[in-house]
DNA sequence: CTTTATACCTAGTCTGTCTAGGTATGAGCG
DNA sequence: CGCTCATACCTAGACAGACTAGGTATAAAG
C-alpha cells in the first residue's frame, strides 16, 4: 500500500495513537509505521498540518517540550477528543462494514 | 453514517456492484443502498463522475440501451476493471487491517 | 566536519466528493 | 387533460483534505 488516500480517516489515526500516549509529531508517524507494520507510513506534510487542525477545532491540545533534547511539540488528547474518537470509531465500524456488505457479493 | 467522506473507495463500491451485474447509474445507486442497508446513500453528482472517470480509464464499458422504457446508459466491467477490481479488494483488506491495528490499541 | 536522524513548519497543487443546479420522459391520479 | 412524482441523465463549480516539495535547525555519529 503506497501512498494510499486516507482522507476522512486521518483524525480517527491520530486520536487513536494519542489516547493511549501523548506524543509529539515525530513519535506519532513512528507510531503509526509500527502499529500497522509498515502500512502507514506518513509523511509530515500530512501529519503536521492534521495535528494542527485537530487542536484548532478542540480535540487536542499541546505544550511545547522542555526536557527533551531537541524542541517538541507535545500533543494530547482532550476530554473533547474522547468524545470525538468514540463516534469516529464507532462510524469508522459502520463503514468498514457497510463496505464489507457491498464488496462481498 | 451521513454523507461520509468515501474518497478512494467509490471506485471499489462501483465495480464490485457492476461485475456481479451490468447496470445503469441509477440503479448503482440503489444497489449501494440496498446491499449497504441504507448506509451508502450516494447522490448522482458523485456516482455520475465516478462512472465515466472509470469509462475514462477504461475499467467500465457502457452502451444506450434501448429496449428499455427510458433510455439508459448500462455500464459493464471490463477485463481491465476486473484486474483492477481485484487489486482494490487487496488494497481495500490491506487498508482495514491496518486500520483495526491502529484502533485497536 | 560531514552526514544522518531528529524535529518542526507551510505554501501551493492535486483531485475526488459533493452541492446545486439543469433537462427530459413515463406513470399514476383526479 | 394537467399535475405530481419517480426515473434517468448530466455538469460547472465549490470545497477540503492529502500530498508534494520545499524550507529551518539541532544533536549524534563517524
Amino acid at each position: 500500500m503506497s501512498a494510499t488516500d486516507l482522507r476522512g480517516q486521518i483524525d480517527l489515526l491520530l486520536l487513536s495513537v494519542l489516547v493511549a500516549e501523548p506524543a509529539h509529531g515525530y513519535r506519532v508517524i513512528e507510531r503509526l509505521r509500527e502499529r500497522s507494520e509498515g502500512a502507514f507510513d506518513l509523511t509530515e506534510g500530512t501529519v503536521y498540518p492534521a495535528l494542527h487542525r485537530l487542536e484548532r477545532s478542540g480535540l487536542l491540545e499541546s505544550h511545547w517540550s522542555d526536557d527533551a533534547p531537541r524542541r517538541r511539540r507535545v500533543y494530547a488528547v482532550t476530554q473533547a477528543g474522547r468524545g470525538s474518537l468514540a463516534t469516529r470509531r464507532r462510524d469508522w465500524a459502520a463503514f468498514a462494514g457497510a463496505m464489507q456488505a457491498v464488496i462481498a457479493q
